[in-house]
Parts: structure tokens; sequence; C-alpha cells
DNA sequence: ACTGATAGAGACAGGTCTGTCTCATTGTCA
DNA sequence: TGACAATGAGACAGACCTGTCTCTATCAGT
């Protein structure tokens, strides 16, 4: 089976931190880029420059290990949401195409590696994984959001509109890794925009229910 | 570590085929179902009731099988297409909503796992492994044919709407597993057809482009 | 100077993984 | 019946993985 190449066993992380601090720091950089199955326990305290025991003290497995890099993941998510959100407090459809536009920029970073609460979700199928809360809190979170966005625009079907960002979103986020030479990712912000202006125009605009033929392989 | 939980050891494949038919059946739905690197070889001659070295003289690794896995399941996806495309073979828009009323049901299965090749480039970051050209090969011929739907609706920026349609099927794959009481998949269909709509619509609707502050975690 | 918490170093156990090898068995076609 | 290809069964090697254990070193506060 083909391995993942192994990078420099050097110390990456100022060793004046805690060690707490150096292993999930660590792991958090790994886990994202490498994936979370594909880096050992050995990997990361090579990399942080730790004791094994060191990190087992701190943490009861490495299922917690991944917890605690999803938490951390989590916040800084959070974060960035926030910060957006914060140059026009009072202008939902604003708000919206500067998100849209910040994650347009996020995602298309050149070691964007995708969304890690998708990532691991894939990693781990098996929903009761510890892993598997934090993630579906993060996107039932983000759902949330959404839909206060969207009821400040003033939208016709609020849960639509948010549920529409939320497939862009989650589409921006999976199409990151399989589209090297040219990112779908500048059509992002204008698919939000024109799905927003559909809900504030005049028409009643609804999804058209067909019945055609079932298809399954 | 937490481990996924295996199942039964018996033959789930008739015995009737070719070993190669059953070890590539069994590792399609094993792959699938459980992940790549979740699985082993050892599982995957267990239940399809075949001996390793019949694996191995059918397979040059596992990572062929891996690509063998990956191709059979770009057959299925093209073969599933063609039989959305195929009911109004000359009325583009209706087959946009068609592909996308027929995309809902397919990940509304409580089966659903995703897609494929997004699952696979996510456990294998590398994008020089073998199975990641089979994966950026299927998304990008998704993209061909989402480009010549698109033109054949007479849109106004061709590209830019197909790109739109390809981030929410690229959504719809990826949210289907962290929202698991009330999935987002419903607003899709809804999605695409507004997202039509507005490119044939009269207005020219420009993405506006912002300058909005970098933030970078 | 003494104490206690924190951490480094590394051996080790027990399991799992991929891939190889040998040998016996089955089935088919001439 | 005989020859040959495909397959089954299972031992085995070598690597890697998580998690435990022991012993030693460092450093801050009193």
């Amino acid at each position: 089976m083909r391995k993942s190449k192994g990078g420099a066993e050097a110390d990456e992380v100022p060793a004046d931190k805690s060690a707490r601090a150096r292993i999930l720091e660590t792991a958090t950089e790994l886990f994202y880029r490498e994936g979370i199955r594909a880096v050992g326990i050995d990997t990361i305290i090579a990399r942080s420059g730790v004791a094994k025991m060191s990190l087992y003290r701190n943490f009861a497995s490495k299922d917690d290990l991944v917890v605690a890099f999803l938490k951390y993941r989590d916040g800084i998510y959070w974060q960035w949401w926030d910060h957006v959100m914060a140059a026009h407090p009072d202008d939902a459809a604003r708000q919206i195409s500067d998100l849209f536009a910040s994650l347009t920029r996020r995602v298309s970073s050149p070691h964007y590696r995708g969304c890690p609460f998708i990532n691991t979700s894939t990693e781990f199928p098996d929903s009761d994984h510890p892993a598997r809360a934090v993630c579906r809190a993060n996107k039932r979170e983000l759902r949330r959001r959404l839909l206060d966005l969207a009821r400040r625009t003033g939208a016709r079907d609020p849960e639509g509109l948010a549920d529409q960002l939320l497939l862009l979103m989650e589409g921006a986020y999976a199409s990151a890794q399989n589209f090297p030479v040219r990112s779908p990712a500048p059509s992002l912000q204008g698919a939000a925009e024109a799905l927003l202006a559909a809900q504030l125009g005049r028409q009643a605009r609804r999804p058209v229910r067909r019945d055609a033929r079932v298809f399954s392989p």
C-alpha cells in the first residue's frame, strides 16, 4: 500500500510552549494536511519534539486528540465567521456577499485541503465515533447562522435560502480537491447573490416537483 | 484508537462468479461504505470468500484494487447520468431539473455515504496517488457535461452556470454525512432552477467584487 | 537545599496491515 | 485419463500502529 511521504523529523513548534500546546498544534497541522488515519502518534511526537508519555498524559487516546483538534478548528472557524460578519453588522445581504467572497479566497489557497469536519466525517463513517459529534455540531451551528442571515435579508423562504447557501458552501469545500487547474470557486459569490436575489424578487419561484423515473444501479 | 466494527465473515457474494468479480464487488461495497483505509485486504477476502492469493493474482496491490473500485463506480455514475438525460434529450433546462431531482433522491437514501471520488480524495491527500487521477477524471468529465448542458440552455454565461451547478452538486454530496435530522437536499432542485432562471432572464446580474479585509487565522 | 510537578527517552507488548510463499484441490477440455 | 489453469488454505515476514511502563532530567517555589 502506497504511503504518504513522511516529512522532516525535526522540531517545527517552538519549544517554549507547553507540551500540550505543541502536541495540539502539530496534530492540527498534520491531521488537516495529511489526514487523521494517515498520521500516527509517533509522527506527531517526533514533529512536536515531545515524549510519547507527554502526549498520553495530556490526551487519553488518539481519538481524544482528534476531538481536541476538531474543537480547535471549530473555534478558528467561528472566529473567522465573526470577523467577516463584523464589517457590516446591520446589512445581512452584504454580510452574505462578504461571506462568500471571503470563502472564495479561503478555498482558493494552494494549501487548502477542504473542510476538516467534512474530511473527518469521511475518514470515520461510523457516526457514533466521538469525532463525528463535533463535526455535526459545527454544521448544525453553520446552518443556524445561515438561517439567521437569511431571515434578516427578508427572504421569502429563509429556511430554503439558508439551505441553498449551505449547499453552496459545502460544495466549495468539497470541490477544493479535484479541480487543480481551474477552480469553480470564482462562481461561488455570484451563485450566492443570485439565490438571494431570487428570494427578494417579486415572482414566486417554486421548485418544480417532477416524478422522474427512479434509477438504482 | 477506536476501530470500525467488523461485519460478518460469511460469504456475501455468489460463489459462481469469478474470483476477480467477487473481489471487486466486495471491495466496492466495503470501500464505499466503510472507507478505503479502514478496510483491510483480510476483510475483503473473508467477505468475498476468496483466497488471498486470488486477490493478489488479479490485482497487483491494494492501490490497484482501489483504482479498479473507482473505475467501476465511475462507470456506474455515467450510466446513471445517461439514464437521466435520456428522458428529454432535447430540453436542456428540463434535463437540469431532472438531474437535480434525481440527485436529491440519490443523496437522500439512508445508505448514502457521499461521492466516492470526493471521499477517496479526502482519504488520499497526496494528489500523486494513482487513485486521485481517477477522481480528477470523473470531476473533469462532470464539469464538461454540465458545461454542455449549460450551453444548450442558452444561458448568458454557460461556464459560470456550469460551475455554479457543479458547486451545488458537490455540496449535495458533501452534506450527506453531517445533517442526519433534516437534510438540506430538498432545497437542491430549487437552487439549480433559480440559478438557471437567473441566467435566462433579461437583466445582467454580475457578481459584485468587493475587497473585504483579508483574515487568515 | 528539598519537594513535587512536568517532561524527555526509549523499550516493550499486542495487535493489524500488506504482500509473499508453498502446497493441495477443483474443474475443464482434449 | 491426462494436462493445465484457476483457486483455496494458511503460514509467514516485515512493517507499522496504539498505548503502557520505567527511569531520568529539569525547573519552580518554598
